[in-house]
DNA sequence: GAATTGACGTTCT
DNA sequence: AAGAACGCCAATT
């Protein structure tokens, strides 16, 4: 049922992410209430693979692609972020606080 | 069963 | 101000 697990929630939050929006593990972490826990977000996005979860709109807290490694061992990630109207230069997103989508402000 | 690692971020020194 | 250490919980080895 709606066993309501840090996972769980970091996928719901993760799911409603807009169209050619971004947002950071640790402002996912904030919203649940564990700041600190910001590993378990990328965690949790790491067993994305079970979920449909558009992990490629979820970056650090700077804005880099940090786990662009796991989308394939490609750019694929970076394409996918460009392909929404986003711009990644060296594997960080250009005006990363512009694209910003805060789940506890904007949900 | 115990120890280490892991898509990060905060806090202390 | 900059750098280093810690914390969080789960999964893997």
């Amino acid at each position: 049922m709606e066993d309501e697990n840090f996972f769980d929630k970091v996928y719901a939050v993760a799911r409603e992410i807009p169209y050619g929006k971004v947002t950071s593990y640790g402002a996912i972490a904030k919203y649940l209430g564990a700041a600190r826990s910001a590993r378990m977000v990328g965690w949790a996005m790491n067993n994305s693979s079970a979920k449909e979860v558009p992990a490629h709109r979820v970056v650090n807290r700077v804005g880099v692609l940090t786990g662009k490694h796991h989308f394939g061992g490609t750019n694929l990630m970076q394409q996918l972020l460009e392909n929404e109207g986003i711009k990644v230069k060296d594997n960080q997103i250009v005006d990363f606080q512009k694209h910003f989508w805060d789940p506890g402000k904007e949900l």
